[in-house]
DNA sequence: GATTATTTAAGTATAAATACGTATTTCATA
DNA sequence: TATGAAATACGTATTTATACTTAAATAATC
């Protein structure tokens, strides 16, 4: 990343913010420019600084972090809010990410941790604890509910391992001397499985082939 | 739930499996009770020993970490997959969820965040490494957007009219004695076009041509 | 009416895929 | 250890596709 990260924190806890600021400047990269003690305070910091990110607890008095995150774009455009939480409750969570949140991170990260979630939001990633990413996983997974059996490879004509090893190449548009080459095998050897596994879905050439697979997600 | 974690290593190289033992084991909770060198050897392993969790490497000869996480529930039911993989790869991530791992870890991942993931996945949740939460949030905020510009056919490669019913055509699996029977034209012609086409679209053989149109939504 | 873009099509080569049949080796498993 | 499935590979032949170049006949547009 180029240069140094800028940060204002805001907490309504002066010893919480103390605590964050000592194991952030731990690291040469981080800078904490400004401190807030509740959410409108925060906006305001953050109006004057424009600092890269807004580091921002989820309970503070008067407006809470997830509020000030969906102004901070107002006031702030290019700083991208962070928010701080004890727990990892799906709502809040979920709100976190309506909100434009770049990150949501558990107060019990630990610093490591910390640190390298800030540098990757610093570079326009979004980062949620991996505690968190419970939340989005199920949030993902009950999206789209009936996916989840259809999409995993169906096998109805009974291709072998290696024919679907080699299917995937052929659709990643290798071509038969590549694929040998990958595998160590002679080109013969590709055209025997790739014929066989075009008879066995019944096309009759490579492109038929490809929109078989990816239309009925074999593979 | 509260006792020790019995876990199955699957990575095709030795040193891999090795390092990451000597981290879990670490942990007094957390027991390595068996090791694969390959996918369907990790299956294998975890039918006879049902451990708790499997942790499979994505890559790996024969059948991936992804395909044995899909097969898992098959030979061990209660067996939980967690993937590991070198890259935060979208693809993979998403891939990773639909197979139903409960967990996919970064292989940079630090011990404390390794041991943290494990024990957490061990209760049956999730657990996603902080810096593949970035796919998590991205597609669940892009879920609903249904972009309107990206829904358009684009067309940043110039095709003309008669190219791009020619390339649909190609698209559908017609070859290109069909094709020119369907336009009434000489299989020469179509030859040229394709030609052409492929030029635009800067690809080498009609697979990847499909991919790409595919891909980028033209046409 | 001149200019430009598109469509059409051929020439000439090479490369690759398709279509089988056949056959050996490997390997899990009965 | 026999058996069958899978993976390997060659032979032979035909068909398609790829890789260019060139160039004429049609549009389209300015």
């Amino acid at each position: 990343m180029n240069g140094t990260i800028n940060i204002v924190l805001a907490d309504d806890h002066v010893l919480v913010r103390n605590g964050i600021k000592a194991m952030l400047e731990s690291d040469p990269d981080i800078r904490v420019v400004g401190e807030a003690g509740s959410g409108a305070e925060a906006l305001e910091v953050a109006r004057q600084l424009h600092p890269d990110i807004l580091v921002l607890d989820i309970r503070m008095p008067g407006m809470t972090g997830l509020e000030a995150a969906a102004r901070l774009p107002e006031v702030a455009p290019g700083t991208k809010a962070v928010i701080l939480s004890m727990h990892d409750s799906e709502d809040y969570v979920l709100q976190a990410l309506d909100a434009g949140a770049y990150g949501y991170l558990l107060k019990d990260t630990d610093k490591n941790e910390f640190i390298r979630a800030l540098k990757q939001i610093s570079t326009g990633n979004k980062y949620f604890s991996g505690s968190v990413s419970n939340v989005l996983a199920n949030r993902l997974l009950n999206a789209k509910p009936s996916k989840s059996a259809s999409e995993l490879p169906r096998d109805p004509y009974h291709l072998t391992r290696r024919e679907k090893e080699i299917l995937r190449l052929v659709i990643d548009g290798k071509q038969n001397k590549q694929i040998a080459d990958v595998l160590g095998k002679s080109v013969r050897t590709i055209e025997t499985h790739r014929f066989n596994i075009m008879k066995k879905l019944g096309v009759n050439n490579a492109i038929d082939m490809v929109n078989k697979v990816v239309k009925e997600n074999l593979i």
